[in-house]
DNA sequence: GTCTATATCCGGATAGAC
DNA sequence: GTCTATCCGGATATAGAC
């Protein structure tokens, strides 16, 4: 009814923002179900169990992050790389208040299931080879300045910013960019006068 | 049996750590009784209602985090503060990679009651405030070197913990080092040197 | 303060009709 | 592919005995 072509992938659609916003422990089938004006037995037609759901929730995420990969190599440099980057998890926070998914992911890591977890993991560690080759990279164009190694500074980048979108929710949203503006501060190339 | 004197508060200890290892929606009052091996229903004669435990469970963190402070003030200097503040986290990601109060409240957000979500607020403001102060001193007597703002700054080591130790849980412990290595080395005294 | 017993509800899941 | 009906187990919670 009214033009429903892709039932799954609607499923898949309301049990992401579902997901991101409550944790995988906080919807059920029902919640998916009123949503789309459907029965849960229904959703269980296209995901038997709710673990297949989360699996695929995961592996969505990381096929769309992959082809984020691949638009954002377009880009130049490495501040609009970042800014992109950043961008993904301000498009979370905006849209009532939800977590990124590596954030919900790690939150519930010891009640999802094995291969959740694999998918998380894999998730995670795509995430951070990403930032590590722009930190990389970002050094020999000498867009940026930091101490230690580049995968040091990716891990930094990537916990900062999980971080703030979650803290964003209990203090609220001006949190998030005050934490984003002084990490961007904090990586600027280093001017030749001295700083306080 | 077994000398139980104060059965409420070993309550709150099982509920702690089933806490910070499953979430709050990941465990149950049956959890909690067959630890200490009493029934569910004296767990609801100490706590009516699960939110109830829910609230005293924050409410200790942030009790917690007072004495904390006050025992820490002793410290002399930034670093062995900020190592103090760094330390609470380790312990957490050694006790069975549990992750720190505000990260599981911060997830859970959309899920608990108003009473929970205003401690958790006043939790993550405590936590954000100390670290600002520590920031503010360690400047003025030119401990750590940083741009902008000390809450700003603050903002971003807390976020950065925070992150650090969900992710460790994915990808594992050597993760939360390596990141809490390279964010000690970007707040250091900057030397006359110039670097890479 | 803890127990047994019970009530209620909900989430996950399956069978079989349509 | 979606429905109705149903089952099971678990989680929250209360009443009343001990």
């Amino acid at each position: 009814m009214a033009g429903r072509t892709d039932t799954k992938r609607e499923i898949l659609d309301v049990a992401e923002q579902l997901w991101l916003h409550r944790g995988y422990n906080g919807f059920s089938y029902q919640h998916i179900a009123k949503q789309l004006g459907i029965k849960s037995a229904a959703v269980h037609y296209h995901y038997p169990a709710k673990q297949d759901l989360g699996v695929a929730l995961v592996e969505r995420m990381r096929r769309r992050f992959a082809r984020w990969v691949v638009r954002t190599a377009e880009l130049d440099g490495f501040w609009p790389k970042l800014d992109a980057y950043i961008a993904i998890h301000q498009v979370y926070l905006d849209d009532d208040s939800k977590v990124c998914p590596t954030g919900i992911l790690d939150a519930e890591f010891h009640t999802i299931s094995d291969e959740m977890r694999r998918s998380a993991r894999e998730l995670t560690r795509e995430m951070h080879g990403w930032l590590t080759t722009l930190f990389r990279d970002g050094r020999e164009k000498g867009d940026v300045c930091f101490r230690g190694e580049p995968d040091g500074v990716a891990a930094v980048v990537g916990a900062t910013v999980q971080g703030a979108l979650q803290i964003a929710r209990a203090v609220g949203r001006g949190s998030f960019h005050l934490t984003i503006d002084h990490l961007k501060l904090q990586l600027r190339r280093r001017e030749p006068t001295v700083d306080a």
